[in-house]
DNA sequence: CGGTAATATCGAAAAATGTCGATACAGCGA
DNA sequence: TCGCTGTATCGACATTTTTCGATATTACCG
């Protein structure tokens, strides 16, 4: 027999999703997300030291995970005195949702 | 003045959120997005060796990230003949969805 | 200005992750 | 059975990530 193929080849798509992968990266540790649930389902913002004293984390590490989820943009944070304050961006579940969609239905995102 | 806090101080949530992180740990590589967007846009199944064909990775990394997509639940895959064919699971977007619904509206998920 | 408290950054260590060459395994065809 | 092809696993390496102690920075207060 001649050369065999397993199925008339199909298209796997070559996009750059490395936006959607950075934010989605921001989501794969469970300490991050008990702050992002936390700050979505309080009316408002946190102060940091919430954190601290409420999360099995020691201080730096908490604000490791605070800088991350700050660099992705889901979070917001604002100085008040000597205290710090972070709240939900407001666009935070739609982006997510977006990114979603954009690889299940293959809508374009801006991740 | 005596002691100052911040604010009263607000609940931080507490609960155990690894399940939903390795969810989206499988959904934190810019490769394994391009796979499950294929997988997701595509009717039916697609055979690995179209894959290691237009991915820019070698075949022990394809291989491997197909594993970590298939551990995650979201994959589901059947071999025929010499081939391997993965498609998604029936689930996958649903769960996806119930799990950022969980973080931002409280809602129990099963991750 | 000096002291104290909250937060961020630095540096290091351990663990996890992405990648690939080499190899093993599975199924087909001659 | 033998050889070939597609896929998975193994072992190694480089990079990234998580964590934390030590230290720096910022702001308040007396």
């Amino acid at each position: 027999m001649s050369i065999q193929r397993c199925c008339p080849p199909k298209r796997v798509i070559r996009a750059d999703y490395s936006g959607e992968a950075a934010l989605f990266q921001a989501l794969a540790d469970e300490h991050r997300l008990a702050i992002l649930a936390s700050l979505a389902q309080t009316d408002g913002e946190i102060c940091v030291c919430d954190f601290t004293d409420q999360l099995p984390l020691n201080q730096p590490t908490v604000s490791h995970h605070l800088r991350i989820l700050h660099e992705s943009g889901l979070v917001t944070s604002a100085r008040r005195g000597t205290w710090v304050y972070y709240k939900l961006a407001p666009d935070a579940k739609r982006r997510l949702q977006q990114s979603l969609r954009g690889l299940f239905d293959g809508r374009a995102t801006v991740a």
